[in-house]
DNA sequence: TCAAAAGTGTTATCATTACACCCATGG
DNA sequence: CCATGGGTGTAATGATAACACTTTTGA
């Protein structure tokens, strides 16, 4: 049943970067095989043609579940694709998101439409269908610029770690060897949003505590901090 | 000439959020009068239909131009709006752009296609159509957020400046009575990316001096401070 | 001579950095 | 008893915030 229009329309797709933490602190990404030309074979993101009554969201979430099992993710759009020729098929416009997953809390599933899917390391990844190796890059750089200043990276983590673990995830995003432990407890610490909720057990060295994000507390603090901004201005921070 | 599509695709659009700073350093944002339905009449962001064979940013700047005669501006992308039902003639996807441009150096033309443009304090707009109100309202958002950390203000402002200038372009983004003046002046100087070209004259007060954006410096420091947070890495700063 | 902005010196406080050492656990 | 990460005290340095006063111009 075809459609008809007066002037020519690019089809229009999602694609999902999830990114994942493996269990030492590796930062990953899920990928999907092709089995259809073009690129037939290649690794690819996850994503496809968003439906007619769907919101773009809802699409990108809705691919994702598809083609991976994954859902119940923290998901923002990043970017929308839309240079002629990005797809030999024809027109096509790219609406991007990306999302953080905790690896162990989303394990892939056979997909449904029997897609392999996989996790990759940022260090050792395929070569990428379309321009999809350009929209991943996008996508690091924005989690690198974004776990800075939003408190992203609880996503990637159980809900409850330690400040070990915290450490080593953002020196994986950031991509440094190694960030001063003093310092860097010291700052989270007194930034005063997270919450102690225990001890670790069975581990072979002095167990750490256990702390959760606490959501209430960041919320308030953005509220005063907004407060803040009003005062005190500018913060240029280059 | 019908184009007929196995599948159903919504329409895509782009919509440009232009915003300028008057003699007196208020924000304004450029809209045009639509002339026909729907919303007849009312306000709107300018914009319109993406070419098939056009970039998406290509077709921001060309709308913008027929509509409104701005031309070489500072403009990126800012989000897409793809809401079912945003649009009553059906689903149409909108990639938003924004632009920050010098008013005094822009002055709309009478627009090639007889629509009405005109610039609006942000605090006096008219009731706008579609969705273009929350458009509007996140691209606020970004330049406030964004004005903290990277020098998009420059765009705003004539190539050369005062400190006075400058800082009620801070003031007026970021919508602050007024910040500490000689703070503000220590911090912008101290930065180290503004030079200065000379003197102001002919002012009933003492004339200030006059600066440019250095480009290159600011180049420069992006580059240093990449290494120095390579290796001090977090500054969460909520 | 007045109004209107431009421009500066200094201090208290707080955050950041850079150190090296002790602690608790399982194997 | 030792390897492994967890956990702290503190001093030097630099950035920020909060002050009020002097300077230069045209009208």
């Amino acid at each position: 049943m075809p459609y008809t229009y007066d002037y020519p329309r690019p089809a229009l797709t999602v694609d999902c970067i999830i990114f994942g933490l493996d269990e030492s602190q590796q930062l990953k990404v899920l990928l999907i095989q092709r089995l259809k030309d073009p690129f037939k074979n290649k690794w690819a993101l996850p994503g496809g043609f968003v439906d007619m009554e769907e919101d773009l969201r809802t699409a990108a979430l809705r691919e994702l579940e598809e083609e991976t099992g994954v859902r119940d993710v923290f998901m923002e759009q990043l970017f929308t694709f839309g240079q002629p020729g990005r797809d030999p098929r024809g027109r096509v416009i790219s609406v991007a998101y990306y999302a953080l997953v905790n690896l162990a809390e989303h394990p892939i599933e056979a997909a449904t439409d029997a897609k392999e899917a996989a996790w990759f390391n940022l260090q050792a990844l395929p070569a990428l269908a379309f321009d999809h190796q350009e929209i991943l890059d996008m996508a690091i750089n924005r989690i690198r610029a974004k776990v800075r200043y939003q408190p992203i990276g609880f996503e990637l983590l159980p809900e409850q770690f330690t400040l070990g673990q915290l450490q080593k995830l953002y020196e994986t995003i950031l991509g440094v060897k190694e960030l001063n432990k003093r310092n860097f407890r010291s700052k989270i610490t007194k930034m005063g949003v997270l919450k102690e909720v225990g001890i670790q057990a069975g581990v072979a060295h002095r167990p750490a505590k256990l702390y959760e994000f606490d959501q209430e507390k960041y919320q308030q603090l953005l509220k005063d901090r907004h407060q803040d901004v009003l005062k005190r201005g500018l913060d240029f921070d280059i």
